[in-house]
DNA sequence: CGAGTATTTTGATATACATCTAATTAGATG
DNA sequence: CATCTAATTAGATGTATATCAAAATACTCG
């Protein structure tokens, strides 16, 4: 389900969404710094700021070095560029929504309203309807072109307001007219 | 305290540590939805989304416009490359844990180490030392040039200890030293 | 090895907040 | 105006987690 591009780019926002650690970060930004400084400047006891820089370095945003029992922690600059560009970009974004899903809607809609091939009721909503009209227009074949007769034969099958329908087919230029022929746009 | 940039880059990351919302913004980076679009996309309900909704856009990511009583919003890609672009400046990070409070640390310490002129013990960790040689070295004039015996006088002040301490502040780079004479560096 | 210091781990507590249901608001339709 | 649908708001509940004190671990030095 969740990809692990996915979760990398959350779990980034998410060590970064605390006031601690983003100040942390922010003191880290200019220098390296031991656990007990941190605390200081941060006004927190020193478990807390060992908690906060476990999460930071978990998502490798920062590292650490021991000098005696000193631990001396740095930024990772290269993987706050790195994720922070790949926040950037809308193509990593639209993943994060996988494809197959975003046809789930559709689906719900057009269970919602048909019972097998016939529509129960025009839907009121603008959305739910076009979703309905895009199913309509399936039954049409791109390139063949049908006198209003056909039309409303074929949009009749499914619901009895065929005038209606083929209005709104035409409204929404998933069909066309010119003087009396119908075809798929 | 906070500056506003803090706050604002805060919020934004907060805004986007969220599972869902993440997942909303990723199905708006590749279309506007309404409300119930996205609840179904995301299967979680329609309040639940219109909360997240609301957060997204109190930081300005998402915008909305209504058609009926259809609400469909959309990202607003601006902000969202304001916001990442900002993220990624590390002059804006030092910002965050401003400079008054860099000397926090060093002040702490010397509290701790001194009292009045009178330096009770030299600290163990090598960063805490530091910062007592620091303040150490501030005795002596820069430029002038001193005998051993004159910085061992100095030193001798504030810890019997003159000895180590005049090789720690070699040792430290702080004092350099050239046949016998001493001078700040 | 024993004493001291820096850090981490553990456990407890309190707060923040994601989610749901139920109730309310707002727009559209007949 | 009554009704329907979409969205939001209010209220309730459970989970996640920031924080601290106390205990455990790791390293240093005499």
């Amino acid at each position: 389900m969740a990809s692990v591009e996915f979760s990398k780019v959350l779990n980034f926002f998410k060590a970064l969404s605390d006031e601690s650690r983003l100040k942390i970060v922010g003191a880290l930004a200019s220098n390296e710094r031991s656990v007990e400084e941190l605390a200081t400047l941060l006004e927190l006891k020193a478990p807390t700021v060992s908690h906060h820089l476990a999460k930071l370095k978990e998502v490798g945003l920062v590292d650490m070095r021991s000098e005696g029992t000193t631990h001396i922690y740095h930024l990772v600059m290269s993987e706050m560029r790195s994720l922070a560009k790949r926040v950037l970009s809308l193509d990593t974004m639209e993943t994060f929504t996988e494809e197959v899903v975003a046809d789930a809607w559709e689906r719900k809609i057009l269970g919602d309203f048909f019972v097998g091939q016939k529509l129960k009721e025009i839907p009121a909503s603008r959305k739910k309807r076009e979703v309905v009209l895009r199913w309509l227009v399936e039954r049409f074949n791109s390139g063949k072109r049908y006198t209003e007769k056909e039309v409303n034969a074929i949009i009749g099958k499914h619901h009895p307001d065929f005038a209606t329908l083929r209005r709104e087919l035409i409204c929404a230029k998933l069909l066309a007219r010119e003087s009396g022929i119908y075809w798929r746009t």
